[in-house]
DNA sequence: CCATTATAGTTGTCACTAACAACATACTTA
DNA sequence: TAAGTATGTTGTTAGTGACAACTATAATGG
């Protein structure tokens, strides 16, 4: 049980570690592309959950849809998002990408790769595959925790 | 290369996905402690690095010395942290812990680490001590990659 | 079928985050 | 000692994030 937390607190750490590594580097890398971290973490969430209501949006992100609500409205100023109307119900919107918001996801996200790829070129393959393994597991184990 | 690339490309899903769910996480369990996240992780760099000047906290933390001034500001007026002339430099200050701010961090570093112990319940051991290995090293790469 | 209740988004407000620039002060070195 | 450099603080601006209050639309139930 003592080993457990031992465990959990290295954990703790390591992660913690990596989390601030990987935002400086996020605030560097994406800053300088006319968006946000904030705002093109609503873009990547479009492209890859494809077209979103507000709440789902929000719900992705977790974060308030109030919240989400300016970070969309952020993008719709630059024309990178587009709001379109529910035809099945008036009150909800459908939140996609412009192709200006294509091509600008487009190139943020392979920046963000080709460093990713540099940070990991003397890692061998075999332990970044584990490590992947097993960032997912954590991630599902903290995602369930919180869900409940 | 393109396997690399690959590797990259999901190596960078996962890790922002762990990243989210911490945020999140992170954002329910230390802001009802009457600090905020950030306030929280100066209070732990400082108990970590032990007393520093304000330019080596902002180095630690990534941030500006500016941002990191009126964080240490808010923890003043919360008296945890306290601010002492350094005798050899008269413009440099020694920031350390308060025994109230010492209290707050063992509190709330607790409260996470049991968040933390209660996500890795169901994750073999093994599996934790591999995962650890394997983030630290990223970690560790992404950081000389960032000091270039 | 209308009144109540619930849901989707927006807006007001407040505190915090973060950077950049300009500044005062103190150290350093030429 | 004058010029340059480093340490912190303050002014400013934009963005983040939550909560509450609000409008408008949908869904339910009596």
């Amino acid at each position: 049980m003592s080993h457990s937390l031992e465990r959990a607190e290295e954990l703790y750490e390591a992660v913690n570690q990596l989390i601030r590594v990987h935002q400086f580097r996020d605030r560097d890398y994406i800053c300088c592309h006319d968006v946000t971290v904030a705002q093109c973490y609503a873009l990547e969430t479009l492209v890859k959950r494809g077209p979103l209501r507000l709440q789902a949006l929000a719900d992705e992100m977790y974060l308030d849809k109030s919240t989400t609500s300016r970070v969309v409205d952020s993008l719709l100023r630059k024309k990178y998002v587009l709001k379109a109307l529910d035809p099945s119900d008036q009150r909800a919107v459908q939140l996609s990408l412009t192709p200006s918001g294509e091509a600008l996801h487009q190139k943020i996200h392979q920046d963000l790769i080709s460093e990713e790829a540099l940070m990991i070129k003397n890692v061998a393959p075999e332990v970044v595959d584990g490590a992947l393994t097993l960032i997912r597991q954590l991630t599902t184990a903290a995602r369930d925790r919180l869900g409940s």
